[in-house]
DNA sequence: TTAATATGCAACCATTTGGTTGCATGTCAA
DNA sequence: TTGACATGCAACCAAATGGTTGCATATTAA
């Protein structure tokens, strides 16, 4: 879960989940395009992405196909943001009676 | 929400919002008790949970009290995961067709 | 007032990160 | 078979990151 985190925490890594969401199974060179740096660069960060389970990759002959992997991102949303969004209203409203109590 | 993301991508800030979670309202001392590195190195961690606006500190005397804010997780989760959420059916049939008739 | 406690600030350091360039390899098409 | 195209690998570099130590400041309590 730790390498989903550290995935998601960089700009450029969500944009490629975003142009993937957008259109799957890109080829490299196609997700190139649309980032401002080279190649290796973006090999680097699909690589990245994935290590987290993130991209899943399907060599096609000389082209590279990735796929967006939605999974661990669910994972992430149940586990452990769930936590934290369940008592949400509970949280600030406690923040706000102690405020007020503080005055 | 680019801050949001970096902030959540450290296991030792996830951590301190865990601990936050369990007991929300903690002094800076108190948070560090539980940590294995020096206050200063803690304190640079609450300064990036704060920047990033998931902890709200409230000064109260010489002790520093820390609260979690939820709010900017929760956005998370419904702006960014949903929509990767929402197609996670349709993109892992469509990869299993792409997959199988490829074979 | 003075000592202990709680926090703040800044310099410094090693490692990681995000990017580059250069070259190698593998595959398709003429 | 040969040239063009798609990707892989490795060395290198600047900047960011995560941690440290040392000292300063502010508040509480004796």
């Amino acid at each position: 879960m730790d390498a989903v985190f550290r995935a998601l925490a960089d700009p450029t890594r969500r944009q490629l989940l975003d142009n993937l969401h957008a259109r799957n199974g890109q080829t490299l060179n196609a997700l190139c395009a649309q980032m401002d740096m080279t190649r290796q660069a973006v090999t680097k960060h699909l690589a990245i992405l994935e290590e987290a389970n993130l991209v899943t990759t399907l060599r096609k002959g000389r082209e590279k196909q990735h796929y967006l992997n939605p999974v661990p991102i669910n994972e992430i949303a149940e586990r452990w943001i769930g936590k934290f969004e369940r008592h949400r209203l509970d949280a600030l409203s406690d923040l706000k009676k102690r405020l007020e109590r503080e005055d």
